[in-house]
DNA sequence: GTGGTTACGAACTAGATAGTTAATTAACGT
DNA sequence: ACGTTAATTAACTATCTAGTTCGTAACCAC
């Protein structure tokens, strides 16, 4: 009569056990830092117990690893999917400016784990093989902007893709990751609504204001 | 015959004591975080007992808000002795950004007690009045340059004070806040000197390209 | 000098925290 | 049916850590 399904609703599942506990564990290390965050509040906040973190990950900092290249491979697949080619050249950087902004304000909490790994130095991020090995499709994206940009003559800066990246990042991360310490000391919080949309178009004039260079 | 000295060299100095513990616990709190710093650990390092941080600063928390306190006192300092009006808006606003680099660049330690308290959300700066009342004259220094810019016709970009020197800082702060992730996946050191300098000529190129606007 | 106050040191503690031990149960092939 | 293995649970522990207790010594006013 009741019968099991074998898939569906299973008592004993790995790969959602595993899966549970990475979603809550990068919820904890995003909130409290890697010291801050609790291995037995992770374990409350699951479904499963304490043991199953040591079981599938082993350690606090594999645990923090593991997190740590589940969000990078998540963002490094949304930069897979940039589609701005289509664009003239000066159009295609703007709107690449302008879904840098959107991706950041989307992923809050990736960004707090970035700013947590530079805290320690990114010593974790380099533990990984995971993470060094991971592509960056987004520079060549850029490097072609730029090429295409400079053949037309609407690009005059001589800057190289990495330099523009890291401007459109500085920009983007900034606003989310500093907005706390931003808006107790300047009294604006730059992630309002009313805030928001000026911001993004400023990106945009920025890099685009930046690559034409002198007038 | 070895009569002591009132000043110069005494055993027992509160000031000094009180300015070593600020000093190494800017050190460790900006090291390993807020969680991550241990108050066995300063205490080490300093030439008096753990006894005396709760002596003078009553708790952790109160020691990391007073290293906060003085650091940002400190650099708001700087800030005042900025003087670049003397020069066109153009310059002006170029040189502010140069030397806001400059000063990022000087003041590392500072920038990760920076970072660590937006992972917390601010909270401790929140709860200092000291940083509550500090005033920010960078703003104003700003809105001069660049009411004289529209004045003259240089600056055609509608953008306020804030907003300018949020562009400044984000480049400024991520490229040292973010140097290690960043080196860790685009193999490049933005702290290296074949880039410092080519990074500073860039963010004054950045403002100043945004504000120009539209050729 | 002496009484009082401020500055200081060594040893201690209660609670938190990462990590473990060992026993138990569900799934699955044969 | 049944033995094997993978998944899971509950209770335990060694260590670490913020904060304390209590006693002592330097400094100052008089």
């Amino acid at each position: 009569m009741t019968s099991q399904p074998t898939t569906g609703e299973r008592r004993r599942d790995a790969d959602r056990t595993k899966a549970e506990i990475l979603a809550v564990a990068q919820r904890e290390f995003a909130r409290n830092g890697y010291a801050g965050a609790r291995v037995d509040e992770i374990a409350e906040l699951m479904r499963t117990t304490k043991r199953m973190i040591y079981y599938y990950f082993g350690s606090k900092e594999r645990l923090y690893i593991a997190v740590l290249e589940k969000a990078y491979t998540e963002v490094r697949q949304v930069e897979r999917t940039l589609d701005v080619e289509h664009l003239a050249p000066v159009e295609a950087i703007r709107t690449l400016a302008e879904l840098t902004f959107d991706h950041h304000d989307a992923h809050r909490e990736f960004i707090k784990l970035v700013s947590i790994e530079n805290i320690h130095q990114a010593e974790h991020i380099r533990k990984s093989e995971v993470l060094a090995n991971l592509g960056t499709p987004v520079l060549d994206l850029i490097s072609r902007i730029l090429d295409a940009g400079r053949a037309r003559g609407d690009f005059v800066t001589k800057a190289d893709a990495i330099d523009v990246h890291m401007m459109i990042s500085a920009f983007c991360f900034f606003r989310v990751a500093n907005q706390h310490t931003f808006g107790a000391l300047f009294g604006r919080d730059m992630t309002a609504p009313e805030h928001r949309a000026r911001l993004r178009r400023m990106v945009g004039e920025m890099v685009v204001g930046y690559l034409r260079g002198d007038p």
